[in-house]
DNA sequence: CTTAGCTTGTCAGCTGACAAGCAAGGACCC
DNA sequence: GGGTCCTTGCTTGTCAGCTGACAAGCTAAG
């Protein structure tokens, strides 16, 4: 037996598939690990993506990815810290290494229609990955309740700071005083997740490249201080 | 063993607690499995609303309705029936029976204010059902099949009714033109979703009823054709 | 030879389903 | 009205399938 050697954030980069390195056989050991910890990682995502994480088994895991049964626990250690791992990785570093950097100092507007420009390009670019993620985010409202109270924070931090850009923007002026940031910041999460959970739940019918253009249509003049009250109805 | 002679959709009226009829014990058999059908149907939307359906036990439900564990089968047939039965008698039947008919008629931005309301009454008065409801409506992303395409059908006729109304809307002037009834449906209904789960993650923080309040804020001046396209910023 | 990577054997806990059985209700007959 | 017997409501015994965890062991790297 091995020792649970868990696998450190920066050991895997997930989704940056080096190609042609897979048939290479460089047999060095660490190369090894760490190309079987990458397509675990891998295989997990894909079938939580199919099925979520309570029907996703350890021997699928690690079949899919062309391993045994027990490689996944004596990586991880168990399940729940595969969980974990994938839970900060993929989604908490996402948003404040990648996405919050990416819409500092944007007036509020313009943020709000960049998150919803980065999500459609996350979609298109890696679709199993977001599919995993939302799945995570949704499947936490019943799994250990440590998981969900780490989620709800998630959302409380968002909220917060969506809140905080708003009202920002609203001390320089660049949004009408009218509008209450926090509310607003509870309506423009409620619409992401909602947009993100008829996603999930109807992929085929459910035009989710239509539904974002309809947030910013719905989010962009009620954040932006019109040159008198405008609707912006008539563009004409 | 008794034939599995499942519950007709009328046989319980959940909800309806007869109060003080509970301890007149009415020992006609009629009376006796009505009262245990309705305390199974109590126990287990309690423990979905606490735990989500898969994480609910038969044995759980059974004990707190103070039965055994072996008289769910034995009245629904299986654990999966159950959830069907109220998925369709809470869910479906009441938007079908209850909410439909209560909007119909009402200018767009009128019906979707009352949608609102609607939500906020039923969540004041019966949140651990709605919860319930809400829960499974998450976790049907993870269930059986079957049952996820039922709710992906709900939802794509719950877009389509919303949709036709805001079509109808602005086929008699109530609302502006400009506005794209499909994509409004999207967004309309994503965000009530959102709302819903912010509130289920989180339920202490998350201040749903403020919530509700902005999706008014956000949505009516949307569906409203306003004199001389107004925001409706200054009602001073 | 030592250690790391990985596999396989094995086990225990849980859960839903089903069948057999018990006790109380209720209809029918006299 | 009271006794008999069938029916209904409910319980308990039991089982099989699944799954995560752990330990021992094999193979190849170093």
């Amino acid at each position: 037996m091995t020792t649970p050697r868990p696998v450190g954030a920066d050991d895997v980069q997930l989704g940056a598939s080096s190609g042609a390195a897979d048939l290479a056989v460089v047999n060095s050991q660490r190369a090894r690990s760490e190309l079987s910890s990458r397509r675990l990682l891998e295989s997990a995502v894909e079938l939580i993506a199919e099925r979520g994480y309570e029907r996703t088994t350890l021997v699928a895991i690690g079949e899919r990815a062309g391993y045994s049964r027990g490689l996944v626990t004596d990586r991880f250690g168990s399940k729940e810290k595969l969980l974990w791992h994938l839970l900060e990785h993929h989604f908490v570093k996402w948003t404040e290494d990648s996405l919050y950097p990416d819409l500092a100092g944007l007036p509020a507007a313009a943020a709000l229609n960049r998150a919803i420009e980065r999500t459609r390009d996350n979609i298109r670019l890696a679709p199993t990955r977001i599919r995993a993620v939302y799945s995570i985010l949704f499947e936490s409202l019943v799994l250990v309740p440590g998981v969900r109270e780490r989620v709800a924070l998630m959302h409380r931090e968002h909220r917060a700071s969506t809140a905080a850009m708003i009202a920002a923007g609203i001390a320089n002026g660049d949004v009408p005083a009218t509008v209450d940031p926090e509310a607003m910041a509870d309506a423009w999460v409620a619409t992401f997740r909602g947009v993100a959970y008829q996603w999930l739940l109807d992929p085929e019918t459910f035009q989710i490249d239509r539904a974002l253009r309809e947030m910013s249509t719905l989010f962009t003049p009620m954040l932006t201080a019109g040159p008198v009250g405008g609707t912006e109805a008539d563009p004409s």
